[in-house]
DNA sequence: CATGGAAAATCTGTATACGGTTTTTCCGGT
DNA sequence: ACCGGAAAAACCGTATACAGATTTTCCATG
């Protein structure tokens, strides 16, 4: 009972792999490999490590694929897109809340507090990502949830190395539960407001890796 | 010679014409096909067609791929988006604009006008495709660029049909004649404002389409 | 003329094959 | 031990084939 296609399924399997964190900046990905551990062919295991790279999840080489390295202006574009985009999705995300999206980062930010205290930052993560998917799928605007969506993609793996530096946990964890409160009282004004500051935040934070000095 | 691999120049050939609005809303588009047109196997058409549905650019069907219908509602969630995006873009634009970028989109204005005097709106519509690309062309973030780029093909068949109504014509000259007064000034503040004008007059007479009362 | 349904055509997904190119291995000469 | 280069391996792009699913065609029946 294989609900969907080879491709699809291979996709999914390796998304959420990378996605995890399950695979190192040195590993590489030959469809022929993917295929065997999956039991298909080539082509299946092509077409979706073709679009993983299309996705710039993976990065084309002559020899396989590879987890990408993103340059740091990249991921400053990456922000200026945040601080356009995500306070108004707030606001909207707040008009259309719902108890079950409320419950679901409630639930997310418990879990990020525990990962906090046990300095376990790819499990802040996870509990990120299911806090972000959850108010993300209460945005009325869909076109814009999606955008959003998907340059969150290109710097997921970055996020996975800042999210490795523990002085950055806990201001993470402060800004959702202070977008979390806004969401709780429908307050469309303070949640775009307080994902202004939280993206400023993280933007403010990168930036002082990029000069350690 | 040929400098790529057959999937990216059908890939090229293909975004090319959609963006150009080659292909009509029940324009087909199966592998076989296009594969022939191009002269090549099934499998680059193939896996071209498959980049071009995952980035948004086609939907897939049970029965090969079409452009993207899009409702009123989606529409004005791209309207959304652009008054987020652009304004930002257009200022950056203005503070990096180029004189070979002037100059085309002097030109695009001027093919624009004659347009306009011969009520051609497909024509109009292939210069403000010139006249945006320039702008976006000098957007120092890149990503930012590409973002917009990618929803502006999804509404791109509407775009056609708005610009056969005459009575918006006038409008989208006029406004880039006000864009490029600010980009010749290399005033970010102004083309910021002016870009916002812009879309939402663009918005304001999409929504009254839609209530002909 | 409408309708049901079988047969044909069409399309997708997947497997396999093969040539060309790049990388790695490895062996002989210095 | 250290190259240089040839042989081997690995990998990618592309072509072709075929099974399964879906749609379309078309004919027979009411």
């Amino acid at each position: 009972m294989t609900r969907q296609n080879l491709r699809d399924r291979i996709y999914d399997n390796l998304i959420q792999r990378i996605r995890s964190g399950a695979f190192g900046l040195d590993d590489r990905f030959v469809d022929v490999m993917v295929a065997a551990e999956l039991g298909s062919s080539r082509m299946p295991a092509r077409d979706a490590l073709m679009r993983l790279a299309t996705e710039g999840y993976l990065v084309p080489t002559t020899r396989g694929f590879v987890l990408p390295r993103l340059g740091p202006e990249e991921i400053l574009e990456v922000f200026e897109l945040r601080r356009l985009l995500e306070p108004r999705a707030a606001a909207l995300a707040a008009q259309g809340i719902t108890d079950a999206a409320l419950a679901v980062m409630e639930r997310a930010v418990t879990d990020g507090a525990a990962a906090l205290a046990a300095r376990d930052g790819p499990a802040l993560f996870t509990a990120s990502e299911i806090f972000r998917n959850a108010w993300l799928s209460v945005v009325s605007n869909r076109t814009l949830a999606q955008a959003i969506r998907r340059y969150f993609v290109q710097v997921q793996n970055v996020r996975l190395i800042t999210m490795q530096q523990e002085e950055v946990l806990p201001v993470i964890l402060a800004g959702q539960r202070s977008l979390l409160a806004a969401y709780r009282e429908r307050d469309a004004v303070a949640a775009g407001d307080r994902m202004l500051c939280f993206v400023i935040e993280g933007e403010i934070a990168f930036r002082r890796t990029l000069t350690p000095a």
